[in-house]
DNA sequence: TTGAAAGCGATACCAG
DNA sequence: CTGGTATCGCTTTCAA
């Protein structure tokens, strides 16, 4: 029942052309006439041809040069993201695959550069954190044109002609930081606050929406307050949460949905009121550990960078080597680490950098690493 | 800097030998001097030799023929573990790969059956739910000693020789209800039950371990309670958490590690106590929705069927591609449903029932599927 | 026990 | 514009 597969002898033959312009016409190389290019399209499509992978592997010694940009590792964030690309990279162990790491120490500071960088290099493909989507918006279109597929991790750059994006559900993050809040705070009624970046990014505002709605619907006893914006610094988190403290005595809970967290934490604490109040951050860093596991932070939610960068390098995968043709978009579901399991993830990020580690030993020439100050 | 990789031909050549010799010795194919292979490992280890397996899947028609025994869709669970074995399937285009889907309709029947027939038909790699390991663990060790690699999904099987385990941390599922209950329940005290199928099944009773130390040291106020087992059957586990209620009036929370959540829900229903338990709950499933979504039902412990699915197909193609040697085993991280982000889980499945619709109707000849009643 | 050689299917180049 | 062909690295078969 399972008739081999067709390959390019069979088009050649059934045409009585040749193997060397059916692999023309296929790949609209110049030299072939449109007459016999559409001959050639149709029976390849009629016979339901599928490339062979394998031999197309073997035969050219093309290899897979992928830009991964991202911000340097500030927190441990994105250098599990990086992790996880490389791991998701080693999982197609027939492709020669090249990564090149690129890095920028700050939002919206060195991407465009970076990213240029990138294309000089001539990569074929491109995994980046658009943090200035903005700024990066002509690049990312230059790319579109060149047919180099690029692929978004953990925000979206919109109108860039990116071909996909991997990020955590915004929607999921926000109505289920919502519903804890609800279910935590039990009878209490009050006012719960939180806190953005900015609104002017749609994945801040959306978290946003998603959170005060769950809230308004199932929880009418709290009353959300209008978001705080942190523009990325601790210090402005800091300084505005202390004065929401003063103007809203009855605030019973935050969310925090940025990384500025400690900040918010602070600031409760010094008012004297961080007791009093039900906290749910967002992400997993070193200073987070010991707030979340003494209480202060009842719960928050793990964005699993890991998973971010293994999936947006499968994507990529898949538009180069597959031709996939259109835009994909994944929305991955967040985790959730409180007291009780924080340890296996903790546990799970010690084993991500040992293994790092370990490859970075193996490899005698190891991936050259960029970095755009 | 980047040495081309050694091939068969650099190995014959150092050793002034032929290609042929050093295919058979590094593959210990009969006809090669004990003395001539001994020096082409050394050679080949030396120069570093990593098989291209481009070429390895262009040359041999070797097809990997995977049976996948699981049981029977008695809910959504098992479904969607196929659904992400298929698909995991899909994403590795460059090889042969010949699914076979066999299944049993309930726990302990039929799945040696289903084992040995996979064994005669020659399957090169099984992904199991072992879900009576003491009855199987005879085949599984045979495929074993025959070289077929064995991954175990969802349950794991002891001394049973499997190459593989693929399921969701049990520590952090009994943990994570543990801070769970102990968060909703706020100032609350009273007694908490468990749920289990069998306390013998070391799953279970890892739950329950986590569970009960977790709860008791970061919540004394609650008190648990010896786990109920209901051995896979609604029935029983309706009279047992009957009788608990009758016995037990300080009952305040409730968490099902089994998929029997219905009738707990029903025997707190009809005692009139519903009201005041709290319920977390195991996996996600249609009769389960309403109760979510009118709060019956505060959280449940979803599973990640698909997630499973896919990575223990990922993990045999380790050991069948790959040729990993030793043994593996993942453990997942649960996912959190709630009122606030049900939509987005529910939305999920039904997307891959009818991505597997689809498929179905693509392919011609549909993946043989044996029902071994 | 070993060597030699014919493929596998696509790529890429050269000659017509 | 098109046809022919060497090549990639490995598997497999046939001779020696």
């Amino acid at each position: 029942m399972a008739k081999e597969p067709t390959t390019l002898l069979h088009i050649a033959k059934a045409l009585g052309t040749s193997i060397g312009t059916v692999h023309r016409a296929l790949h609209d190389n110049p030299g072939v006439s449109a007459e016999t290019k559409a001959k050639v399209l149709e029976t390849a499509k009629n016979l339901g041809y599928r490339p062979n992978l394998a031999a197309r592997f073997l035969s050219s010694k093309r290899t897979l040069r992928i830009s991964a940009n991202t911000l340097q590792g500030t927190t441990s964030f994105w250098d599990e993201v990086r992790a996880g690309i490389r791991e998701a990279a080693a999982s197609y162990p027939l492709e020669n695959v090249e990564l090149e790491f690129r890095t920028y120490p700050h939002i919206g500071e060195g991407e465009t550069e970076a990213f240029q960088a990138a294309l000089r290099s001539k990569a074929n493909g491109i995994v980046v954190f658009p943090s200035s989507a903005q700024a990066l918006r002509p690049c990312m279109r230059r790319a579109a044109r060149a047919g180099i597929p690029v692929v978004c991790v953990a925000t979206d750059a919109p109108e860039s002609g990116r071909r996909g994006i991997v990020a955590i559900d915004t929607l999921v993050s926000g109505s289920i930081a919502a519903d804890l809040m609800g279910r935590f705070l039990g009878a209490r009624g009050g006012a719960v606050a939180i806190t953005v970046s900015d609104m002017g990014i749609s994945e801040h505002a959306e978290k946003y929406g998603a959170f005060e709605s769950t809230v308004r619907s199932l929880y009418p006893k709290l009353r959300v307050l209008k978001p705080i914006e942190d523009h990325g610094t601790d210090d402005e988190a800091f300084r505005s949460f202390r004065n929401l403290l003063e103007e809203c005595p009855d605030l019973v809970g935050v969310y925090v949905t940025t990384e500025a967290s400690i900040p918010v934490l602070q600031a409760a604490r010094e008012a004297g009121v961080l007791a009093g109040l039900t906290v749910i951050t967002t992400d997993l860093f070193p200073d987070l550990v010991p707030e979340i596991r003494s209480g202060a932070v009842a719960a928050t939610i793990y964005q699993r960078p890991r998973a971010q960068g293994e999936m947006a390098f499968r994507m990529l995968h898949k538009f180069m080597v597959e031709e996939a043709k259109g835009t994909d978009a994944v929305a991955l579901a967040p985790h959730l680490v409180m007291r009780g399991n924080l340890d296996f993830f903790l546990q799970r990020q010690s084993q991500e950098l040992a293994k790092e580690k370990s490859d970075a030993l193996h490899h005698a020439a190891p991936e050259p690493a960029v970095d755009f100050a």
